[in-house]
DNA sequence: ATGGCCTTGTGGCAAGGA
């Protein structure tokens, strides 16, 4: 089963990019991120005529995520979860779904804008009520793959010039901290399991030729609970789509499990 | 060099993103 995330940056926009993309992708399950439109607005028919089945959770202007599902692949409609359980949250930025037996997180993390805001610390508790409930979410669903924009570039490597972010937004020590509980968890990181080249990121600034530069920052990923990640063959970022006419800011992380192992 | 670019919703710009 290939499993894989995308914060699209507008679905709207980038509706005939994710078409087009999962033509040739082919994966059975895409969570989207950042929808930036109502349900009511959500492209559903477009979608199915293309062989896919959502799952969605939208709000106006900001946020909203997705998760897709190739037909064919059995879905648990009973217990699809929308937002943080316990958590109040008018933005829209989790959805859960079981497919074909994994249960699939697809998340959009707070920004945070940065350290010391109050947009931070909503950053922060959004990670601690993140980080609780899937504690149990995994002892519910022991087969569980959290997919997603974290906001969040884990390590140094995983950022384009160490030195110029050190401290700043996406890669301070708190929120890395917040990574690492989530990894305390058993969760293991998809993208690092395997020899990956240098300087391989998930997401590019529109300005200052950023993507041209490759001065990217790696902050979109998936993360496999304990019982999951031996079933891991690959995983990779798809850079393609950067390249595309009008693209999203991010790229798509992709992960091919082999279930039957 | 604290900008640059893109999307949305509004209304002739501001907010938010990362």
């Amino acid at each position: 089963m290939k499993i894989a995330t995308w914060n699209v940056n507008s679905l709207k926009v980038r509706l005939q990019h994710v078409i087009d993309w999962l033509g040739e992708s082919k994966v059975d399950a895409l969570c989207l991120q950042e929808l930036k439109l109502t349900d009511d607005k959500y492209p559903r028919a477009e979608l199915e005529a293309h062989g896919y089945r959502s799952w969605f959770a939208g709000q106006k202007t900001y946020n909203g995520v997705a998760i897709l599902v190739r037909d064919g692949l059995d879905v648990d409609d009973v217990t699809v979860v929308r937002n943080i359980p316990g958590f109040e949250d008018l933005q829209q930025r989790v959805i859960a779904a079981t497919v074909g037996g994994v249960r699939l997180v697809s998340a959009y993390f707070p920004n945070g804008q940065a350290p010391g805001t109050e947009k931070f610390a909503y950053k922060l508790a959004w990670l601690d009520a993140m980080h609780d409930w899937l504690a149990q979410e995994m002892q519910q669903y022991p087969k569980l793959a959290l997919l997603g924009d974290y906001n969040i570039a884990p390590e140094d490597r995983d950022v384009h010039d160490p030195k110029a972010w050190e401290g700043q937004n996406l890669v301070s020590p708190e929120e890395r901290a917040q990574f690492e509980r989530l990894i305390a968890l058993g969760f293991v990181d998809s993208y690092r399991q395997f020899e990956q080249p240098e300087k391989t990121f998930t997401w590019w600034d529109y300005r200052m030729f950023a993507f041209r530069r490759n001065a990217g920052l790696r902050i979109d990923h998936i993360l496999l609970s304990p019982e999951l990640a031996p079933s891991l063959v690959s995983c990779e970022i798809d850079k393609v789509p950067r390249k595309w006419e009008q693209p999203s800011d991010h790229t798509p992380v992709i992960a091919d499990l082999n279930l039957a192992a």
